[in-house]
This record gives structure tokens, sequence and C-alpha cells, in this order.
DNA sequence: GTCTATACCCCGATAGAC
DNA sequence: GTCTATCGGGGTATAGAC
């Protein structure tokens, strides 16, 4: 092990992703500096600066396959009409997504959201794929309170890992709790549980 | 206005606490520098160190307050019997506890929750509180989901805050939102809406 | 008691040698 | 493909002007 001079161009850069993710995800990207990542793989922090731009771009790498999914999703969603079975089944989706890419990815998220989410803007951007999202599965005359609740559905399931940290949790418990989350959430508008017909 | 030589004590620190407030919760706690703090009061960042330890500090200066107010709330469940009660009655003056510090505080919390929850261990400790109230109103033999329903119901408040960001609600608009939320989780055990006996 | 000047070391980032 | 050297700017610390 050690620098035994030149290493392996590809490998490099996929380790330097997997230590980052680590790292990020147990103490934060802030928290997180450039030569710690290097220090670990034996390498320096300038070696870095060959396989990414800076950065924040090893946090773009890291996301970038999440992006590609979250875009197939946001063109199915989009094609249909906005209804009760499209937002569970987005509900669904958007948990599918997260469970493919490896949990640990949603841990991430939610630990830096705010780095995430203002990612520079244009083709990597979050923030608006997500909005995006809202969007198509929200009828456009509806209020902002539903709109919110409607957010609030999707968004459970990250909510979930936040408010579960530290519990004697598996990822499929957390998973359950969300999805039942949501569902209640959904429920406001959908099911007049009990009309009172005023 | 610029330098005038010597300024009034007190009312810097209160100056510098209002900038922070508000610079946190723009811009968030790492990419606001002590600098920027202090040129928009025409002081140098050497002079934050005469009213505040650190940076952290200032932190912890802006917690004070609402880290008094929830311990009294927690003082004032330990005594109760972990009863659905109690549960609503928690959620509902957590989020008065917010709606009388001011809803600002709310925000700066969430946008900073990594930060704010790994203050230096001690008394100021928030993380440690915040599991000491959800002890409080939890029964000490909940299965771990049951565990988790009930965190989400309390922080719902602050999830609804998060997930609202760019939505043209009030406070109190988000405050309705939040609380119902709260009440279909806390709804999932108190109320068998049909029990199956099995 | 209130604040400025200055210096320290670590951070992200770049240039250029090997 | 990686290193050394260096840069400006970040938080921190202290000496000392007023």
């Amino acid at each position: 092990m050690a620098s035994s001079g030149q290493r392996r161009g590809d490998e490099t850069k996929a380790e330097i992703q997997q230590v980052a993710l680590d790292l990020f995800s147990e103490q934060g990207y802030e928290a997180t500096s450039l030569r710690e990542i290097a220090e670990r793989l034996g390498i320096t922090k300038a070696a870095l600066y060959y396989h990414f731009k800076n950065k924040e771009d090893i946090v773009r790498s890291l996301l970038r396959y999440h992006l590609e999914a979250l875009d197939e999703l946001i063109d199915w969603a989009s094609g249909r009409p906005a209804t009760p079975e499209l937002r569970r089944e987005v509900v669904e989706r958007w948990m599918g997504l997260f469970r493919t890419n490896g949990l640990q990815m949603a841990r991430f998220m939610i630990a830096n959201h705010s780095v995430v989410r203002d990612l520079h803007p244009g083709r990597e951007n979050l923030a608006e794929r997500i909005e995006a999202l809202f969007s198509a599965i929200t009828e456009s005359d509806a209020p902002p309170e539903r709109r919110l609740r409607i957010r609030m559905a999707v968004l459970s399931l990250n909510f979930a890992f936040l408010a579960g940290r530290g519990l004697e949790l598996g990822d499929e418990q957390v998973l359950a709790v969300a999805r039942d989350a949501a569902d209640r959430l959904l429920e406001h508008d959908e099911a007049p549980v009990a009309v009172p017909t005023t």
C-alpha cells in the first residue's frame, strides 16, 4: 500500500468517490476537508484536482446517477394527469429510487441538503428538478396548503431518515413508516374520511 | 457612520446577534464568514472576539433562550404519564415555543440543523434535550417504529418549514399544516381506525 | 471596557516540476 | 498521475491603542 509512485487512474477516481461519500455522510460536506480525503488514500490534496474540478464536483459526481433516475421519474410523471393514483405511485417510485441507488445516498442528501440543493444551477440542479416533480403531480389550481402537503408526502422518506437517526431501525422499517406517513398526508385531500357536509 | 472609535458595548453585541441570525438563516452557518458579519457592522473580525468566544458561541447565544424554554417543556412533560393527550399537548407546546421565540428561529434551526445539533455536548446540547423530550412522551416499551412516528410528529413543524420553502404560505398556514400532519402521525397508534382483531 | 493590528495555521484552489 | 510550492481567505488568538 502507501504511495508506490503512480496509481491506476479510474480506480483512484472511484476510491475518491467512495471515501468522500463515507466522510460527507458521517461528518458533513463542510466539515470534511480535501486533505482528509486525500490522506485516507495516501495521496495529496492536489492529486484530487486531477480527477475532479473542485470539491463541489465530487458531490456532483456522487449525485449524477441519482439525478438521471430522477429525470426519468419526472418525465414519466409529466405525461400523466395529476390524480391521486399518480401521487401514490410517484411516492412509491421516489422511495424505489433511493433504494436502488443505495440508501446511503438518502442519508448523504439529508445530512447535506443545503449543499446538495444549491449546487450550481444548470444541468445538475436538484432543487429545480424536485420542483418539477411536485408540479407534475399537483393540480394547477391547488392551493398552497395542498401543495405543501404533497411536498411533505414525497419527502417523507427523507424526513423519516432524518428523524430516525440513532433509532434501532433497519432501512426497510424506516421505509415502511415513511410510506405510511406519506399515505396519511395524501389522504387529507383525496379521501374525505368523514364529510360533515358543513 | 463608519468606525467612529468606540461603540456602545451591549448594543454591539445585540447587533452582532441580529446580523448573524439573518445571514445564517439566509446563507447558512458555514457559508457565512465572520468578516462578513463584521463588515456589515463597520467593525473588524477581531472585535467579534471581544463579544463572543468564537463563531460557534454566536450560535449558542442565539439558541440560549430557546433552549431554556425547551427545558421547561421537558420538565413539564417528564412529570406526566405518556398518554395520547400528553403527546398532543407537547406537539402543541413545541409549536408554541417556536411561535414565541420567533419563527425565524425555526428557519434558522432547519437551515443549519447539523451545526445546531452538534453544538458541543454539555449544558447547551440540543440533540440530547430533544431526545429527552421524546423519551418523556413515549411509553418505555414502545417499538422503534412507534418511536419514529412520535419523533416525526413532534418535528413535523420543522419539516413543514423545510418543505415549504418558496411556497406562498404565511407562518400560521405552515403551522396549521404541520399540526394536521402531526395529528395524522399520532393517530396511527392511538386511534385504531379499524381493528381487525386478527 | 471596547476595539484595531497583526500574525497563525488550515482550507480550497492553481501552476508547474517530475 | 502525482507532487511541491504558493495563493487568498477562513477561524482563531493575543498585544496593545484608546
